[in-house]
DNA sequence: TCTTAGGCTAAGAAAAACTTAGGCAAGAAA
DNA sequence: TTTCTTGCCTAAGTTTTTCTTAGCCTAAGA
């Protein structure tokens, strides 16, 4: 059974999609990084759009695109639709499969942080799968629960040095070749250095983009290590790694962990949040 | 700039589409008709969203389907959403181009009935565009306005029995191979033989699928065609057609037009009703 | 001036969606 | 009973959509 007229065409949901991601995040950059494709698909699918539309939905500046008076005017209804479809989807998938709880996390937070604590919740009848996101905004109808570290008041992440046991390590002076960086960290180590007293002091060590790796690194006696405690407190714990100074300094970022949509009371999800916070 | 992780493979739109269809309408072969497509493609469709999610929605029974319960738990936040989205993607449409109104009809009645009324409000400033569906449930989201016969108390839509013009044809009894019907309509003859007092009348004459053509071949001298009469006005206007007989059946239908979704009060498509109503 | 951010385009590749064709089981019709 | 019809399923193959790669362009900021 063919279907008779040429084609009715419904709309194009993934364009609409890529239309409203790019006018919530305010570009086409950002949009892509939350769809999980690159910027140029989402170029396509806009012109795909607003060709079949007749008219613009975005304005383009060579820096960047801005709403257009109709874009602005229909924006909200398509982020409410889709918040409301991403929302039946979850329930949808939580109903499927009972125990299951996703938690949207870095992937240094789920090895370092997260994995250590996953037997127990296992053992308790959840099925915990962490999914591993580059930014809490990514995050969007993909998890029920949001694990990073924010920019946020409380000192409840403080930054430590960290290096291999042993008893040298702890009594040298601090050497900066004798040192590891995370990338996307620059402050930390002026910060911890700070506290330590050594306001001038500037790492010269290799710079690791995973945290796990740099500790990796540091257990195997690479340098010292300035890192938030919470992604080193398992290899502390096991003794593959020492605080060899007893200095912690504010790192400005807490570890959150929260909701990221309405959680029945004993669901699933709620149960884990507790169980971890 | 490549995804970083595999993909992080959003909801399968066009599956959660299929899925809200078939569960509202009751089965998939509707639902491929609404959305204009096999039963097989919907079928594939819940097979996937049945396999990624781990359970099943829909009950098969060897004569169609069932919502498990899982499924008619889940539906009317579905049903909610794509509703949203529909009427999103309609204010979308009717603000980028001011002045469309969309019609859904049959292809008869845009050709036979609509069609001879647009240059009126074409001139008015409106750009109406006849959507051919198959059915009412198949506008869903497509159109302002839907226009249809259905079956429905008042007497609008009476059958009457037209042919070519000339003194023969009114003349002549009734000859059963002097007839046109028309397929899918098998009621109408002998509707209009009881109101003309020949109960046992049985045509013999062609049947056509196209209320067009079968006018079409009326109006070339071929016989005598019973037909609704908003369907022939516009050839009894010109004269291509007369009403020999002058005997006007129940057809129990109504010729009905009616908003499709919210209209505001003096949209384009409101005014359009208001003038064709 | 050089670099970077953000978007555009074209071409080709990958994946999704759809159709066709045939099959099966149960209820309806003969 | 037998036959027909309805509604769904499966497999294979094709079309369409979607996406990526790679290179270009503009303007703002260092």
């Amino acid at each position: 059974m063919a279907a008779q007229p040429p084609r009715p065409k419904l709309p194009p949901l993934t364009a609409l999609r890529a239309f409203e991601a790019a006018g919530r995040l305010g570009g086409f950059t950002p949009a892509a990084r939350e769809l999980g494709v690159t910027p140029a698909a989402v170029t396509a699918h806009l012109k795909t759009l607003e060709q079949s539309l007749g008219a613009a939905l975005f304005e383009r500046h060579p820096r960047g695109v801005a709403l257009t008076d109709l874009g602005a005017r229909v924006l909200p209804d398509f982020t409410r639709a889709f918040r409301q479809l991403d929302a039946a989807m979850q329930r949808l998938e939580g109903e499927a499969t009972p125990g299951l709880v996703r938690i949207a996390t870095t992937a240094d937070l789920a090895q370092l942080w997260l994995s250590p604590r996953l037997p127990r919740l296992r053992r308790a009848g959840f099925q915990v799968i962490p999914v591993p996101v580059e930014s809490p905004g990514a995050a969007r109808g993909l998890a029920d629960l949001g694990l990073f570290l924010l920019p946020g008041a409380g000192a409840e992440a403080p930054l430590i040095a960290v290096s291999a046991p042993g008893p040298a390590a702890g009594l040298m002076a601090l050497d900066p070749a004798f040192t590891l960086s995370l990338a996307g960290a620059a402050g930390d180590w002026a910060r911890w250095a700070a506290a330590a007293g050594i306001p001038a002091f500037r790492p010269r060590g290799p710079v690791h983009g995973s945290a796990a790796l740099a500790l990796e690194e540091a257990a195997n006696g690479a340098g010292l290590l300035v890192i938030a405690r919470p992604l080193a407190e398992a290899a502390l714990a096991q003794g593959r790694l020492i605080d060899p100074y007893g200095i912690a300094a504010e790192s400005g970022l807490t570890l959150a962990l929260w909701p990221l949509r309405d959680l029945a009371p004993d669901s699933a999800p709620a149960q884990v949040l507790a169980a971890l916070a």
